[in-house]
DNA sequence: AGCGTGAGGATTGTCAACAATTCTGCGACT
DNA sequence: AGTCGCAGAATTGTTGACAATCCTCACGCT
């Protein structure tokens, strides 16, 4: 796991974040319906941390409340998943027009050795999935964060890729086009480099359309069923 | 007021609208660290509904937690303020591309409807600059909700706006340049009713543009200060 | 005089019991 | 046979008390 252990403050960021990676990894599956003494008595804490925790998960859009009958996962439709590729392309598109402007020279090497060692993986682990759409994911974030424009960040990090996340677990998004998607990545980054803020954010946007075409033809061929 | 008072299911949701209007009207300020207790009184509710609407509005961005230390209401600087408006450029015009492609006739007729009320009230009360922003924001708010994007809408009307108008009410924003706003938002509805979603798109971004150089302009010389 | 230290107070985090609402299953009626 | 209504049960929402942590202020030390 790239993240290590995040040991939390309190109960509550305990709860929120056993919930969110419990979402993400598809031990709740979307549209699930879950009970709150069941989610204590699984995660060992209390209904008050826990209901705060949900509250924050409701706000971020994770799961779904109805007053007095419940919590269930948000299921997210095969039209929904599409639009928040729309979403994503303007949104990162700025990001990477910001990084390109502001990412330290020290970023943007770390940037290139992150897509080396993306490129070993897929040398060497062919079809592991995980390791491709991690890397995916770390890119992303890596450029998110670069833009220096906290909000945006905070959306991407915050809202949006959790909500990506969970289904690249379950469909490993980016599996069939690896390659593919190393060279619009090594592109995107000499683009940064060459602090080529509209390059970049043409980049960046038509890399998230390839990928929204290649679910939306999965979709179509029947092999992915959302 | 727009919108009529929301009645609440629950405690919490009573609690997190009290509070997030109270930070919205400047009832509480940027960077005022408030106390649970104290908020208790004031709202006439418990600690138990208190913190789940904290997390919440935390979640959101609107305020900050230190465990164990309290709560702040969020400071966004001048800087931040401008980005948010980068932000709302790819957004909303995503927005209006995909309300100019979706919106119902009868929708694009009632936001017509809207903009002919507001230029009666810019005639009728010239300077009444709290009137602009509130027609400003439901103009957005429309378009935001005409994109049949359901997280688009949500990130827009949940997180963007309600920083955005949490400064509206202290500088009234859009106030100087009522007229020329409302020419900009005619083009823009023109383009939709044309379904034109490419330069809705463009006329959108440069709406947004234009706001953000006058708040960027009004900073330089000092008028306002964040 | 300035700085580190410690006790006290205040505030936040947590818990377990109570109240209110909704869901479920059974029975009667059409 | 299907549908409406009702009562019980289960679950959620709320409350107030208890425990843990941090901030403040005074005191002593360097």
């Amino acid at each position: 796991m790239v993240q290590a252990a995040i040991q939390s403050q309190t109960r509550a960021d305990e709860a929120f974040n056993c919930l969110q990676t419990a979402i993400v990894t598809g031990d709740l599956g979307p549209g699930e319906k879950i009970g709150e003494v069941e989610l204590c008595s699984r995660f060992n804490l209390t209904r008050g941390p826990l209901r705060e925790a949900l509250g924050r998960l409701e706000s971020r859009g994770l799961l779904v409340r109805r007053p007095h009958a419940g919590v269930k996962v948000v299921s997210v439709s095969a039209t929904e998943l599409l639009e928040l590729y729309r979403i994503r392309e303007v949104m990162e598109g700025l990001a990477a027009r910001q990084a390109a402007e502001r990412m330290t020279d020290e970023e943007i090497r770390d940037l290139r050795d992150t897509l080396n060692s993306h490129e070993k993986m897929i040398e060497e682990a062919q079809g592991q999935a995980y390791y491709q759409a991690e890397g995916d994911y770390d890119f992303h974030h890596r450029i998110a964060t670069g833009s220096r424009n906290t909000k945006l960040a905070q959306m991407l990090l915050g809202d949006l890729y959790y909500m990506v996340r969970m289904y690249r677990y379950r469909l490993s998004t980016s599996a069939g086009r690896p390659h593919l998607a190393l060279g619009e990545h090594r592109r995107i980054v000499e683009a940064i480099a060459h602090r080529d803020g509209e390059l970049a954010e043409f980049l960046m946007k038509r890399h998230i359309n390839a990928a929204r075409r290649n679910i939306e033809k999965k979709i179509e061929e029947g092999v992915l069923t959302i």
